[in-house]
DNA sequence: GTGAAAGCGCTAACAC
DNA sequence: GTGTTAGCGCTTTCAC
């Protein structure tokens, strides 16, 4: 357990096979877990490395390895999403040949240095979560590793897996519907990641179920929600039901309504969208539209996955062998040609700031 | 910047010097900006390099490098304060040679583990957020790799810089006293991290100021901070100002006290602690305790800098060169033998929350 | 200013 | 079952 104390190297192979008295091949072999090791030669080199503080070199073995299986991951430290997905993707990965290599944006990082330094690793695969960078640039950047992107749609030249934000507020709308709301508004966020889907969503869904819907202006923070919220109250009526771009929105309106002496859901129903940590706390209890992490996590490491084992597939190996030295063209690994595109259906989660309204 | 179009290998140093007419050794003087090269060749050479999409494997140059700057970090996927340190951290090393290595800790991935692939790696030196190992682990598993708490106040066998929570407490307090207040409640959370500390900043500064300071549980939750304003509005008397251990707590009290018409801080004070996004929001307006991330940040990474070049200058080097093969034996290099212990201050961070009391 | 060559710690044929 | 050996892609003397 402890170490030697005299100066300098850390323990190699060559110390633990000198120490087990047998050669780095069978230390290779049984660190590796591969078969053709007796039972009796694991037990002796386990020991050694044990009793010497042996650690594996990850860089070597790497290096060494013909491909790497290794996923990274590009996440955003500003966005507790990406880290209930970080949680997901390594629980994806547990007990299997894989890992997870972690490459951060934060404000003093871009998305470019996070990627690169993600190829400059030699990932098997690449996940980038809610990329900013349009799919050109990211597939130039990735220079011919696979490249998945999550939690964010893109077009049809790149594999993605991204939440359903149309059915999402179709589900909200269809819940209000139910209750017996007949006006419903959905405040929604110009510019916002998914707006567009969400509008949408909103309008077919108000239309399909014959109820009045509305869309206005409501931010996606609690002070623009706040100030909807306040519009509102200056109208003559208020609507029935509100939905909200996000959670944070949903909570500015709340902020508002409790303070004025407004009764929700009495007064009003208000669902949120996201179902963070807060909206599901006590004193808060927000209805809101879940986003799968469980299976938006799941879905981008597997098809990371099945691409790392495309490239083994596709790969050179038949030919590589005896090929004479410098006889095979420099270049990048194909790519499969179809992409993948995942829509993630949303959930309903039912709590206390929605409920029929008054006039029922 | 396009890759040609021929399968299998990505380009390496001997592709890029085939391009450029030259040798690998002068690719590699270009790459990593070392002198020993004209510019034209190293325009060359650059050019040859973006011409093939060549990226500089970063397994292959730690492996060769003697000792690696990197710096290995341990991080919750569950701590929002974590995700700050990251890009304090990631700041800190922007433009010098040193860079982050990540690992996180996951529900399925413990402390033990993060920390082992760290190891793994070979970073130069470790730094792990608000640890929960003991020392003695820590310092086996980091296995001669100099390692930094951050977050957490350890002993004296370690490094590690932390909040000053027994000064962060006593800001509250004086912060209520000067305000006129003479009898502060504080909310402590038994058994949480630092509960220890500001309970004895508590008494210390309530004692020297004058004031009666009366300790009860308030938890760290909003739902305890909830539970504990019940409470004390079924005394008598309301206190009139209440230190909150952390934000979540004081924002389950504020939620109590509005829906009761309790007016604050007109009828009671309310101080937070950690200063979270959510107590600098334009509804919420709470004072707080704020710690200094960027200075913790900050110090870890220069604490950890620090035992890098230590372990250069501490290191074999001299008696290194022309030793026989095997003659040196194997062993970690040494730790100095100081550990250093800081403690960041925190500042008060007043707001809407407090004020002069009632009596005032 | 440039090139040849050794080797970082490991894996994977291949022989025995 | 076990040992020998040839590199993975890079850095780094050391000659020229």
């Amino acid at each position: 357990m402890t170490p030697p104390p005299s100066p300098g190297r850390r323990p190699t192979m060559r110390d633990v096979a000198q120490e087990a008295g047998v050669s780095t091949a069978l230390v290779s072999i049984v660190v590796r877990g591969a078969v053709g090791a007796s039972e009796a030669t694991r037990g002796r080199v386990l020991d050694a490395a044990q009793r010497i503080g042996y650690v594996r070199d990850e860089r070597a073995r790497l290096l060494r390895a013909r491909r790497s299986m290794d996923i990274g991951v590009c996440f955003e430290t500003q966005q507790p999403f990406h880290h209930k997905l970080l949680d997901v993707m390594y629980a994806a990965v547990v007990s299997t040949e894989h890992s997870i290599v972690l490459s951060a944006v934060t404000p003093s990082r871009g998305e470019g240095a996070a990627l690169h330094d993600l190829v400059a690793y030699r990932c098997g695969a690449i996940i980038s979560l809610g990329s900013r960078l349009p799919s050109q640039e990211l597939s130039e950047v990735a220079s011919g590793i696979p490249l998945v992107v999550a939690n964010r749609s893109m077009g049809q030249e790149l594999d993605w897996v991204s939440s359903d934000d149309e059915q999402g507020i179709a589900l909200a709308v269809e819940h209000l519907v139910e209750l017996g709301h007949r006006d419903v508004v959905f405040a929604t966020s110009a510019g916002a990641a998914g707006a567009d889907e969400r509008n949408e969503g909103f309008t077919a869904a108000a239309e399909k179920s014959g109820a009045i819907g509305e869309i206005v202006e409501g931010g996606s923070t609690e002070v623009s929600g706040a100030e909807l919220a306040v519009a509102l109250l200056e109208r003559d009526e208020l609507p029935s039901g509100v939905i909200a771009f996000n959670d944070r929105s949903a909570l500015g309106m709340l902020d508002v309504f409790v303070r004025r002496g407004v009764r929700v859901p009495h007064d009003i129903s208000v669902v949120g969208y996201d179902d963070s940590e807060i909206a599901g706390r006590s004193y808060v209890q927000l209805t809101t539209i879940a986003q799968d992490t469980q299976a938006m996590g799941q879905a981008a490491v597997e098809l990371a996955v099945s691409r790392i084992v495309d490239e083994f597939e596709g790969g050179v190996r038949p030919r590589e062998v005896g090929l004479a030295p410098g006889a095979s063209e420099t270049s990048f690994p194909r790519r499969s040609p179809e992409v993948s595109s995942l829509r993630i259906p949303t959930t309903l989660v039912v709590r206390m700031t929605t409920g029929p309204p008054r006039s029922v």
